[in-house]
RNA sequence: GCGGGUGUAGCUCAGUUGGUUAGAGCGCCAGUUUGUGGUUCUGGAUGCCGUGAGUUCGAAUCUCAUCACUCGCCCCA
């Protein structure tokens, strides 16, 4: 019979790998908490039409990655490419928006039909926050401050460093690309092939282009800061300001753009250069119309998203397994006495591995390569005064106990 | 969707100009050890050489296709 492989860009996680992802998480679900942040679970999948209009019809990320069927109904239901327009979605549904600042995070896989790359995957997993009813400064501050701390809690190894940039309001936005537009149009010969898609398309995307050509006719492109309105200006400006209260490092990258249509004002990214072109590890900014699109009420929104598998790659160092306690029957003998004490052992919490055969010596073996500190032997003439031998596993000394103070002596 | 690289044991890889029974290390299993592990020592199992076709007397080796992985582009976390 053939073996099976995983479908393209899924993958199998266990063993060493999620505990690493595990550790992402868990630094999610404490760092979330310290903010006051509560978890949310939304349906792995929702209508098309929650993405579609969320996002923007014409990203990529709509137009051609998302996983899209119709299902038995005949609805068209797609796989959440992204976790941001399910929870204004439920924030909408649920009717969360009575009782506002509404602040959840949220854990899982995300789905998007992409080539896939280390740090790439088309079932992939994200941890990100929303922010909603809060159209001040503050609210974004709060946002990246706690990116940064769960960053921090994760402890990933390389450089991470912050880029952030304001896109400004829909006013300022709309002044800004009709002068980009206007300038690159007077390159238009020189720039590249998807530069020039891009012109018709997301015009602001050229900024970040990597292509060498595009990079020299953007130099002297007009800025987005000097196209922010009084109020975009200050917003940004108060942004920063709390940053640097917080002494959180920054670099502003006025060629910051982002992907999805519904982002105003405040854009950033956490990138490392440890993963080539996949070093976008958290990103993020404020949107002012999501939940207005989805048929809820003018409220605004900020948060981000991190890449849980990305952040897994780029850590120190696999986080330590918790070491076990064996215990070891003499003989067949004694089977039923220490699975007994094993047994009253975890229920007292002791995390207890017990081999399922072997004589005394297979079962040290299995013992030690089940890392575990201590060893309890059960049996022989010690067992018959009620006593077990306890044996330190690092330094091989040994001592009888009494059953009764087996939990105390471990 | 586009371009480059790679597919040999569970893992990391070697395999000469095509030549008959395909190798190493690690890991795994067993013995050394029927009241005591980690180090040794000894033995063992494991491969349709990614898959399919072609060239050839003969293919892991050459050609094509296909699938998967990988690196970059697009895009994105």
């Amino acid at each position: 019979m053939k073996a099976y492989q995983p479908a393209r860009g899924t993958r199998d996680l266990y063993g060493d790998e999620i505990l690493a992802q595990k550790f992402v998480t868990d630094g999610m679900h404490h760092v979330a908490h310290c903010y006051g942040y509560g978890e949310i679970i939304t349906p792995i999948f929702e209508f098309t039409e929650v993405f579609a209009r969320g996002m923007g019809e014409v990203t990529d990320v709509v137009s051609k990655e998302m996983y899209t069927f119709n299902d038995r109904g005949g609805e068209s239901i797609t796989l959440r490419p992204e976790g941001t327009a399910g929870a204004a979605r439920a924030l909408v549904s649920n009717g969360l928006a009575q009782d506002l600042p509404l602040k959840v995070y949220y854990i899982g896989p995300m789905f998007r039909y992409e080539r896939p790359q280390k740090g790439r995957y088309r079932q992939f997993y994200q941890a990100g926050v929303e922010l909603f009813g809060v159209d001040t400064p503050n609210a974004d501050v709060e946002v990246i401050a706690l990116a940064n701390s769960f960053l921090k809690k994760v402890g990933v190894k390389g450089k991470i460093t912050l880029e952030i940039n304001s896109l400004g309001d829909v006013e300022s936005r709309e002044e800004y690309k009709k002068a980009l537009l206007e300038y690159f149009k007077g390159y238009e010969e020189n720039l590249s092939e998807d530069s020039k898609r891009r012109l018709h398309t997301n015009p602001l995307r050229i900024l970040d282009s990597k292509e060498e050509c595009d990079k020299v006719i953007c130099e002297n492109a007009p800025k987005m800061n000097d196209y922010l309105n009084e109020f975009s200006k200050n917003f940004f400006d108060e942004v920063l300001k709390g940053l640097d209260a917080l002494e959180i490092e920054y670099k502003v990258n006025s060629k910051l753009v982002r992907g999805l249509d519904y982002y105003r004002h405040t854009v950033f990214e956490f990138i490392t250069d440890e993963l080539g072109s996949q070093g976008t590890v958290l990103a993020g900014g404020r949107y002012d119309d999501l939940v207005s699109e989805l048929g809820g009420p003018k409220i605004t929104g900020v948060g981000f998203a991190s890449g849980v598998d990305r952040l897994a790659l780029l850590l120190k160092e696999t986080p330590n397994k918790q070491r076990p306690v064996a215990v070891i029957p003499l003989n067949d003998e004694y089977k039923y006495q220490a699975l007994k004490i094993a047994d009253d052992l975890r229920a007292e919490g002791v995390f207890v591995d017990m081999a399922f055969n072997g004589n005394v010596g297979k079962r040290f073996k299995k013992a030690n390569k089940a890392n575990a500190f201590k060893a309890i032997v059960v049996g022989g003439d010690e067992f018959d005064r009620g006593n077990v031998v306890i044996k330190d596993l690092d330094s091989g000394n040994q001592k009888e106990v009494s059953i009764k103070e087996i939990s105390k002596e471990i």
